[in-house]
This record gives structure tokens, sequence and C-alpha cells, in this order.
RNA sequence: GGCGGUAUCGUCUAGGGGACUAGGACGGGGCCCUCUCAAGGCCCAAACACGGGUUCGAAUCCCGUUACCGCUACCA
């Protein structure tokens, strides 16, 4: 048998991280246990959903190289079949007519609430007779349908939470309603008569659905359906243990994808996030999540999104990421900021991709790249007040030291950084400076800034032309 | 309130009756490396919610309590 899973988000806001890790769980179950994964809009309610927020739901899959299998489902469009199963549930008596208004209803839930009591539909049309039925149905007289709730109790094996049971009188408000009085049908309904025409075979959401869960298996039995399987995944809470919200800051996966993450770190934390595959493996490629995936490594508790475990993830990606792959995020960060021509970069790649191998292992995301690149990219330094303040304390002294460097500099044989560190130890010598006095008024001069990569690789990386130009900019500064 | 779910370091987790003096990772602290910043290496602090069972033996199994979370709409 093949696996067909969907991942199902409704489309009124952007991609949530919570939604792009069940995204991921859906897609990683039918990459390691063969399958399809597949993408269903559930835009039911028209008052909420919007196209924008749909292509930004795609966007992020996108990005996240969660591709489905077939062609989107718009749940919207389903809605003759969803009135249909409406309609046999009514003709096989499983369902009923209901003519209470939401007036009525509101009170009788409040009359509950003061009592402290919870609030039970009382199947009051139920009982009605069916030429009664007939004839308010004649009359116009707006309806719901609802779905009656047999005896019994209602049980599943859950792949994640092992069974799970529900006392059938204990299913929400009783016999719930599946069909609006404008003929639209309601969540429970829908996402049943879909999943079976998907052909569904493992449901895998959020554990929020749990209490639903019930309700959609009666459904299934009273449709005549065969049934998926269940897995209800936890959820991801805020650092003060409450639902992931914007309160707590970025919660979209576009957000990450703006702050320089990549896809793959992403991807790697997120299933961390309530997954582990055992052996104190952590950082994974897409391919080795795939090849050791296995539901039952699926945790049962919420798990707290932290972004510094994230950014660290991040930086580990980086660190292996080749130059290559990753001078595209790079270059877009950099001309997007304007500190340098696309083609500029694109026209000395080996240049560029040495650049980016030396940044890239001091960085935890993209833009921390594109950020450290700015004196090598950009034919002006902007000098760090700080900096200058403490590695060219004194003036006079400091523009001595960097004439004297830039001699020995300019002397060297070759501009290559063994004959260059050569040069630059054997001048600390003879002035009797340990190493570091010298080759941090130079990191200034060459950088700006108190911090970058090895002196030398940063020499090289300059060249002789504009190290030295630079070093003359510092001593006439410093005059 | 009702129903359901969950419970190991601050956080993510390993653990599935003896291998636990409870392991790894992030974050924190320290040391090493070192021209700075990172990276890397080494070390330290830090947890089995509580109470009963079951058992020769419980982090692991059962029950209860507590806490937290979710659902409780003609939302999804």
């Amino acid at each position: 048998m093949t696996h067909r899973l969907r991942f199902a988000p409704s489309p009124t806001g952007y991609l949530h991280v919570g939604g792009a890790r069940t995204a991921l769980f859906n897609w990683l179950f039918v990459k390691k246990y063969g399958g399809q994964f597949l993408l269903r809009v559930e835009d039911t309610d028209k008052a909420r959903s919007t196209d924008e927020s749909t292509r930004a739901i795609f966007e992020g899959l996108e990005w996240l190289g969660l591709l489905w299998d077939e062609e989107v489902v718009h749940q919207g469009a389903n809605l003759a079949r969803h009135q249909a199963d409406v309609a046999r549930l009514l003709e096989h008596n499983k369902a009923f007519r209901c003519f209470c208004t939401q007036v009525e209803l509101d009170e009788q839930r409040a009359a509950a609430a003061a009592k402290n009591e919870a609030f039970r539909y009382d199947r009051r049309c139920e009982r009605l007779p069916a030429d009664e039925v007939q004839r308010r149905v004649g009359d116009g007289a707006p309806f719901v349908v609802r779905f009656r709730i047999p005896e019994g109790e209602t049980s599943w094996d859950d792949i994640v939470h092992g069974r799970i049971t529900f006392p059938n009188k204990d299913i929400g408000e009783g016999d719930f309603i599946i069909l609006r009085t404008d003929g639209t049908p309601i969540y429970n309904l829908a996402v049943v008569s879909d999943d079976i025409a998907m052909r569904i075979t493992v449901v895998m959401r959020g554990d929020d659905h749990i209490s639903n869960t019930p309700k959609q298996i009666l459904l299934y039995e009273a449709l005549g359906a065969s049934l998926p399987q269940f897995a209800h995944l936890p959820m991801i809470h805020g650092m003060d243990g409450k639902k992931l919200s914007k309160r707590h800051g970025a919660t979209a996966v576009a957000d990450y994808q703006h702050l320089g993450i990549l896809p793959s770190a992403m991807l790697n934390f997120l299933a961390l996030l309530g997954w582990s595959p055992g052996h104190d493996i952590e950082v994974m490629t897409v391919p080795e999540m795939i090849e050791l995936f296995s539901v039952d490594g699926l945790s049962k508790k919420a798990a707290v999104f932290d972004t510094a475990k994230l950014e660290w993830m991040n930086g580990q990606h980086l660190s292996t990421m080749a130059a290559a792959d990753l001078a595209p995020l790079v270059t877009r960060g950099i001309v997007a900021a304007g500190l340098a021509t696309e083609e500029s970069l694109t026209s000395r790649d080996a240049w560029y991709h040495t650049l980016i191998d030396l940044l890239k292992i001091r960085a935890r995301t993209v833009d921390d790249i594109v950020r450290q690149s700015a004196p090598y990219v950009r034919d002006e330094i902007a000098l760090d007040p700080d900096a200058v303040a403490k590695q060219w304390k004194d003036r006079d002294a400091s523009r001595d030291v960097l004439s004297a460097t830039r001699s020995a500099l300019a002397a060297a044989p070759l501009w290559e950084a063994a004959p260059l560190e050569e040069a630059l130890r054997a001048l600390a010598e003879s002035r009797g400076i340990g190493a570091g006095k010298l080759f941090q008024p130079l990191r200034v001069a060459l950088t700006g800034v108190a911090a970058s990569p090895g002196i030398f690789d940063v020499l090289v990386l300059l060249g002789r032309d504009r190290s030295l130009a630079r070093l003359d900019s510092a001593v006439m500064y410093l005059t």
C-alpha cells in the first residue's frame, strides 16, 4: 500500500513555523516510507481566506523545498461533494435538520454556564416528526444539519500517542453541526469528505485536533469509508510556554528567510522540535533526515521554539555549505544592501568564493556574512569609532607603526600569506613589540573594524594595491 | 466547569526495569588555541513534578495528585 499524506493549511495568514513543521513531518514520512505528499488549501471560511495568504503559504513551502506531488486541492471547489455527502447522511438518517436559532442556542449555553454545567445540545429537533420537518423546509425555514452521534465510545490508535478513547457522550456539545444555514459545510465534514476523496491514508496534524478526531471518525463510519491512521504532533510554544504567537516575535517562516536563515537549517531545527533520531545526532542534511526519520522518534511533548539554537544550527549549516552554493544568497544580500553590484562579485568568482569561505565560519546567518563583507566588496571602508579609539589610541605612535608596516609590506617579495607574515613578524621583532600590537592597528587600517578573518588572509583578499592604499589613508588620517 | 493530552537540566532531547554517579546539544561559566572575532578542543554548574503501589530492583510499568497545554463556534 502506498501512503498518501496531506498538509492542509487554512489561508488566513502567513506560513507559520508550526505549520511548516507539520508539513515537514508529512513530507518526511512520505519520503521515508514512500507515497505522495499532497497540499490542500482549506478555504471554506471565505471571510478570512485570502489569495495573498495562499500565495505566502506556497512560497514558504517552496523556499523550504517541501514540494507537493499533485495539483493543489482547494477545499472551496468541493462544495458540491460536501453537500452531497451531507444529503447522503440525511438520507440514511445519520444526520437531521435543526431549526434552532443562534439566539436560542446562545441562551441555552448561557443557562448552562450559569449553573456551571457543560452545555450539550438537547436534540429537540431530532425528535421532530418527518412531516413537521417537511412543512418547515417547505415554508423556507432556515436550518442547519447536525450529525447524530451514536451511543458508545470512539477510539483509535494514534501513531504518536497510542490509544485514545472518547466516550461518545463527551464529544463536544453533542450532535454537531455539519452544514450551515447557508448550505456550506463545517470544517469537520469538509475535512473528512476531502480526505476520503483524496484517498488519504495517514492524517498527520497538530494535536490541537485530537478532540476533532472522534467526530471525524464517526463521520468516516457514517459515510461508509475506511479509516486513515492518525498521528497528532505536539504543539510549538514560545519561551513563556504559551502557544507560539506574534507576541513571541518572528513566527512566519518568511521572517527567518529574511533574517538570513538557510532552508536546510530551518528544516533541521524544526525537525528536532518534536522528533529525535537518537544516538545524539543533531546536525543533519535533508537526505540524512529522510534516512533517519522514523515515527518512533516522534515526541508527545510540546516544544519551545528557541531562536538561539536555530541560529547556532544555521551557523552549522553555513559552515559546511560550499561557497559556490552560498554565493547567490550572499550576493542578493550584498546587492540589496547597496554594498556592491552583482557584476562586481560574479566577475571574480574565485576571489568571491574565498571571501565567503573566510566569512562563513564566523557567521550565524547570511546577513552576518553580508555585513562582514563590506570592507572587502566596497571601495571605501567605514572606520568604527570604537576600534579607532582602542587600536589607534596614541595617534603618533600608531602612525609610526602603520607607516613602518606599509614599508615592510611594500618590500615583501611576493604578496602571499607566508612571505607577508614573515615580513610583519620580523618587523614586530625588530621594534620589540608583540605581533598583536602590529596586527590590530593594521586590521583597523585595512577593514575599519576590530574583528576580521586572519590578517594575512585579509591582506591577500584585498590585494597589494588596495592594502597599501588603505594604509596610506590611515597614515594620512592620523597625521 | 467538562473532556482530552502532556510531564527528564533554563531550552531541545537520549533513555523504553538492572548498562544511570541519568548521556548529548543550545545557552551560561572557565581553560586551551590565537593577531582580533568566530570556529574548534577540554572542563564546570544544571533535570527524572509529587505521592502511593508493582518488583529483588524503577527515570522507565500501574494508580492518584498537582501543574501546564489543547478543545469546548453555523472558525479552521
